[in-house]
Parts: C-alpha cells; structure tokens; sequence
DNA sequence: CAAACACAGATTGGATACATTTTCAAGCCC
DNA sequence: GGGCTTGAAAATGTATCCAATCTGTGTTTG
C-alpha cells in the first residue's frame, strides 16, 4: 500500500488524490465513482440519454432499468441520483424521474457561463498542452470540415474542445466544464440538424482560428476567439427557439 | 396540483409530461424538503460540515451517522452520495467517506471559477433587485463592521452577497455559486480568522463600494467591485498557505 | 532483522421485502 | 353533464440481511 495512506494520526487516505483528471479522453467521466456495479448502470445511462436514446422530459422508471441492467432498483438509485448530480436526470421526491430538459433560458445560461468558464480552463491549458495534443488539432479542424452525419461532426468536435483542455490540471473545473456540454447535448444536436451551411462555415472557421492560436502558444487570444466562438454560438441559438418546441412537442 | 403549467401548450399527453424543467417542481412538494428521512439527513450533515461541527479529512462512517439521526444506513449512503455532488464529501469505492479537503491549488481554482461567474449571477440579478433587498445591503455592511465573531461575520457576509444575487432567476449558475461558497467555507473561516486588521479594513470598503454600485443600478461596475474583491481575496489566500497545513495536520 | 504473505476484522455494496406516498380512474353528488 | 370524492394500483422510499472488498495486524521466511 502507498505510504500516502499513512494514517496512523492523520485521518483519510488521499481525498483529493488522483492524477488529475482533466477532460480529455472521451469515454466516461468516472467523477466519484459510486461503486462496482452502479457505476456501470451510471455509465450506461448517461450514454443512453447523450446519445438521443432517452430524450428530455421523458420519464424514467426506475423498475424498468433495473430489469433492463439486470440488477435491483438500488444501484439504479444511485446512478440516477449520481446523473441527476450531473444535471442530467430530474428527481422529484416520491414521484420519479425523467431526463432533464432545459428551456431556452436555461440553455442559455449555460451558454452564458461556458463563455465565462471556458476561457479560464483554456488558459489553463495551452500552456501546459502535450505535443501529441498540438497535433491532433488541425487535422481534427480538417475532420469536422468533412464530417457529413451531425453525430460524427458533435463526437468530433467534443473531441476538439477537450483536446484543447486536455493541458489544464483541474479537480473541478474540467468537471464543470464537462456537465455544462453534457446537459446542453441534445440542443447542440438539434442546433446542429437546423444549422445553416453559412453558420457551419463560421462554426470551421472559429475553430481553425482557435486551433492556430493554441499552436502558437498565445492563450490570451485563445480565449478571445473560444469566447466569442460560444457568444456566437449563444446568439445562433437564440434565433432558433424551434430547437426547443421541437423537442418539447416530442 | 396543476401549479406547473406547462409552459409550452398544453403539449404533453400525460407520459411524456413532467417536472423535467430544473425549476418546475411539484407544487405541493417544494424541492427543498419533501420530508423525506434522506434529505433530512443530508441537510443536517451539510450544515454540520459548513459549521464545522466535522472537519476537512475527517472521516465519514455511515453506522455512525444511521445511529445518531435514528435511520438506517440507507439513507445516510444516499446524503453521502448528495453531499458529493455539492463537493462536500469524497466517497472511495469500498472503503469510505470522507470529509472533502481542498490543496491551496483547488481552493485558487474555485476563486477563479467564482471570479468569472459571480459576476454574471450579479449582473443578472441587479436590474431585478426588490426594493426591499436594497434596502438591506448598507445595514447589512453596517453589521459587518460591527461584527465580532468569526462566525458572526461569516454569516453576515453570505447573507450579503446572497442578497445581491437575490434578483437573478436563474436555476443552475445560482446552485453553482453556492456550491462554490460551500466548498470554501472551512477555508473561508480559516481565512478570517488570520486575517489582519488591515485586510478587514479593505474587505469591509470593498463590500461598501459594492453596495453603492448596486444600489447605483450600474451592473457593470458593481461586477467589476466583486471580481476585484474576490481576486483580492484569492490573491490574500495565496499569501496564507499556513491556513492549509494548519486544517492537514489536523 | 526486514519484507512479503496471509488471515481476521471491519466496512461498504447490493438484493429482497415491506411501508408510505402519489397517481389514476371509476363512482357519486350537485 | 361536470366537478369532486374515494378507492385501488403503481411507483418510490426505507429497513433488514447477506456478499464482496479493503484495511490492519500478525506471522512467516529470506
């Protein structure tokens, strides 16, 4: 056993311990991890619903996931408590659960903190980002420039923006940063079906521009132009509420 | 019942509808306590860690705590579980629960995050302050000033600052900013209890400037108050790293 | 004498079963 | 015929019990 668990008088093994998790690596977040087996059914249904399989506002029964992952309802207590945690699964005491939904003000203000929050990890990073990461940029610029299905173009560009995290050595702001994408999913995903062929130009160019600014080390404008990548993107948002009738007529 | 109106047409066919919206609860069940034994729990151990009846490192054990509020160990599992997603408590797979304990570098990086967010959640909230908010900001300086006890001042100063968030409706950058003070809290009262005569001095014309900007009604300005009180005030921190040795070797 | 192994104790994680609360639907009264 | 009350059914919350895992110590061996 590692010596930093030489409690004999202190109390606690290593609370904050852990290398660090970033946000790189798509994967799962693994956060606290719950346990063995909740853990996986947290996994899974946070896979189900970020991948379109359950959609907002649809409610979720707890029985019926604890048949679907073979185990009993507690886990999936658990798991449901841990997305709701996430910002992911709505509980409401003795009456159930159902997938989280945002309004358009809601989403908006996620918007609006990921203008602010997002720079500051973005700082955080570019100084300390690894070669391999600086060469993956430009060529997963050039990929989303030819990504044709909308879940290719979302999988990639998630993969983007946390390679351009993947430098910061964070606890709880890549965390945070983490849950803002993952509760504004669905709505990137409907953004990008309604998206018009000039937006997506726009959307290529502020991310080359962001991706030479990284390379060339200059974090402060970085920031500048990964702001003004997610105003824009706010802003687009805000002159399609359709996105969000669509899904609440669903 | 019916107090949700659903905001979009009276969409939804029973199935698909429900409290999914972050703000929209049950009418009869307010989120905060639905009396509910687990919620209980959770927020009696929450404001023993905030009031520092429980120390950052101590060690958790769920039999303890199912004994002395009276309940099995269930409920105590899903406050823990709670209290982890408010970052207040760290949970190890298998081996147990322990009080969260944030290295000078993590409480730096929340000051950070609460320099670029506070000042939008004020932004947002002072164009729709109540009168009656208002008119409590100066006394409430007042009071700060007079204030003897640590814990006294702490109080005041997070009724302050709450209050001047106390117009923005917002439903999850409001639970952030908490969640960010609440982590904080042990350091917080650390922080003020070596602070020096002169440091009281500034944070106390800080919190004046900041009232007068607000009651002003310039947003802009009164942001600008509260990103250089608390940058001062991280800034200060960094100068104290005693505060962290003193709460490890405890 | 020190380090690795193994066992015992303790603590958490999960499954089953029961009590409580809410919801839905049929029936009754106005 | 419409609105309200009442009853049953379903879903959630909780308690108790059992299994899996980890910590810590004692022993053994080089």
């Amino acid at each position: 056993m590692g010596g930093r668990a030489a409690s004999a008088a202190g109390t606690g093994p290593a609370p904050t311990s852990g290398p660090a998790n970033g946000t790189a690596s798509n994967g799962s977040v693994s956060n606290g991890t719950p346990a063995g087996a909740a853990v996986r059914i947290t996994d899974a249904l946070r896979a189900d619903i970020l991948g379109g399989g359950l959609r907002p506002g649809e409610r979720i029964r707890q029985e019926v996931l604890a048949e679907r992952y073979g185990a009993s309802r507690l886990p999936v207590r658990d798991a449901l408590r841990a997305l709701e945690a996430e910002g992911l699964v709505v509980l409401v005491p003795n009456t159930g659960a159902w997938v989280a939904k945002l309004s358009l003000d809601e989403c908006q203000e996620v918007y609006q903190v990921r203008e602010r929050v997002e720079p500051l990890l973005l700082s955080m990073s570019v100084p300390r980002l690894e070669q391999d990461a600086l060469d993956r940029l430009l060529p997963l610029v050039e990929a989303m420039r030819g990504a044709d299905h909308v879940e290719e173009f979302l999988a990639l560009d998630r993969e983007f923006h946390m390679l351009t995290y993947s430098g910061a050595e964070t606890t709880m702001l890549g965390e945070l940063v983490e849950r803002l994408w993952n509760t504004t999913q669905h709505y990137r995903r409907a953004f990008a079906l309604l998206g018009t062929e000039r937006t997506a130009r726009g959307i290529h160019l502020e991310h080359e521009l962001l991706a030479l600014a990284i390379l060339r080390g200059d974090a402060e404008d970085a920031g500048r132009v990964l702001l003004g990548h997610i105003r824009t993107t706010r802003l687009e948002l805000s002159r399609h509420p359709e996105v969000f009738h669509v899904l609440d007529g669903a």
